[in-house]
DNA sequence: CATGAATGAGGATTCATTCAT
DNA sequence: TATGAATGAATCCTCATTCAT
């Protein structure tokens, strides 16, 4: 890994933590052990590097969230629940309740800077589109009742999985995330 | 209106816009026309203003989503149905998409702060709470199959809310979180 | 005790505890349950509260070292002794070793403000005075050899028990002040 | 000298002046040209600083004070009587009559600062200590009487020294201080 | 590539004092 | 007498950024 892409890890689990406003310089640099000149080679300001925190969490979101669930081979059902399989695991993971690095942002950023917001609003339209696409799947194969409105119907899904992640990071217990995925596949029929 | 509730309500609505960290004392006294030493007269720190706006945002919250409409005398689907009503109608009317001043503070606040954490769980948990017992009412009148789990379903309709209105605000359309409120009607029977 | 007097008396001790300028107005308000308005009633200013403190406690300690001990109709060793007697007594009873105020105002005052080092000066000289005029008592009765500069041997007690008590002070122990004063005493044969 | 011994240095004569808690970082700044933040990066706080102030006012007085008389090769009296005329030569020296640096922390932070205290207390105790030494190695060569009582005499040397200091810096007059070294040689029969 | 010194605006907070009632 | 609201300068400290080496 290149010393660039070193110091854009830890600034993300940094921000996923603090969020990016609250984030100094400070703390990344006395996390990575560089100096103040060296962030300056590579980023051009904290916002060069916010934005490319960015890119890396959706980067490393896209694969579990999209690509390797939803987009994979495996049929629209199986697919669906891997993804929400996945967002369990990753949040009974963290020992803190940080919540979603992508949700976080949205709610930080979006009102007030537009390159923040649009870069995250691209990535959760793939994500709700994904979702669409194999709940469309399911109805092709008869696993979903034809006149779901499959769109808001992935709306729906991607909405209650952020509101369950928030009300997760509140509580401080993955409980109630567990309730909301039980939720969403007694609801589409995914058990 | 006392200067110290005036100062709260102008400090509410900048933290709602900017959040709680990124707010400066600079930012409410400029907003308030007071001086430093005033606003310090009123508040013993930016915390205890903080705390102040937390306890006047769920003060301003609790008629609307829970006591005038929830624990209303109405019948159950109507009080429901009033809830949601309201939440469309409250974002519907700000200019600017800012969110859920409760749900923005859950995420910004939560993993850092106790006390403001546990002042929006205690809030968030009576709203779940109006929200099961409505759907009890709807079971015990026949609006619901009985064999739906209220308490799950409160939880769900609460993330689908929290989770609409974060996605709303990052796409700075409020149709999705319109969207989201129209699969909850289906869903639970309300329209 | 009039309101005026309480304050005074009530700075005193903050003022011996902190010093003169660390002592904060609002200390002493805190420590009155008095308001602002009715501290700037009684006095013009905070050093104006500054200069009563230290009349304040001129007078408290005009007493045990000069008037009742060092001008009392003791024979001129008892005199001394007494005064000796009461200084340890004095900071004995402090629980913290707080020092002596007259002293800790001497090195904080003396070089920025003439008013403070004024009456600080003619407190001490005073006291100087008054245990040269018991030694030149003691040579009188041949209790003191005759060719002892009392004057000097005066200047040297004080600073004696001025620097018995910061060493105390620094030590957090009254032994080193015990055993200074048992130097005295044995140099100036008092026991 | 390196930038931050020079603010270190700087810092002394100030604090010597105006004590550690009335002097402000800007009063620092002034005094040394440099900027705010530029002093935040050799000092993680005003009480790093204080800290650097006291350890390099002691290593400064220790060689006159304590290694290059009282533990010099010297006989003992001369040492001793070298220590006294550099104690006089220091304070004749300077204008204002700001007094000793270490007695006026001593003072100042014994009480609420345990750090500062201790400091200082180890200083204040290894010269005593070289006193007691200086006085003892008299004994053995018969210039002083077998039975004074080291230990306690060399208390009373650096009292009469720091209070003798103390009374100077309020008469702002050396004579005083004069007088009480005449006193200790006298005593200590050193002249 | 890398270091860390330097800058200065802005952060929260405290202070002595004044003023209106 | 008494209250406490109001003021604004000053406090310590952090910040993102720049610059010389």
């Amino acid at each position: 890994m290149s010393k660039k892409q070193e110091i854009i890890s830890i600034a993300t689990e940094i921000i996923h933590s603090k969020g990016y406003q609250p984030t100094s310089i400070s703390d990344i640099l006395d996390a990575s052990n560089i100096g103040k000149g060296q962030f300056y080679h590579y980023f051009a300001s904290k916002y060069d590097l916010g934005l490319a925190v960015v890119e890396y969490i959706i980067q490393n979101m896209t694969n579990p969230l999209i690509t390797n669930t939803l987009q994979s081979k495996d049929d629209p059902k199986s697919k669906i629940n891997k993804m929400l399989d996945w967002v369990i695991a990753y949040h009974s993971g963290m020992q803190e309740k940080l919540g979603c690095p992508i949700g976080n942002l949205a709610i930080e950023m979006s009102e007030h800077d537009e390159t923040f917001r649009s870069k995250i609003q691209h990535f959760l339209t793939r994500w709700i589109e994904a979702i669409d696409n194999s709940l469309a799947e399911m109805i092709e194969q008869n696993q979903l009742n034809s006149n779901v409105d499959t769109r808001k119907s992935a709306e729906a899904i991607a909405s209650m999985v952020q509101g369950g992640i928030l009300l997760m990071k509140n509580q401080k217990d993955i409980q109630i995330l567990k309730n909301v995925v039980d939720m969403i596949r007694l609801q589409f029929n995914l058990s």
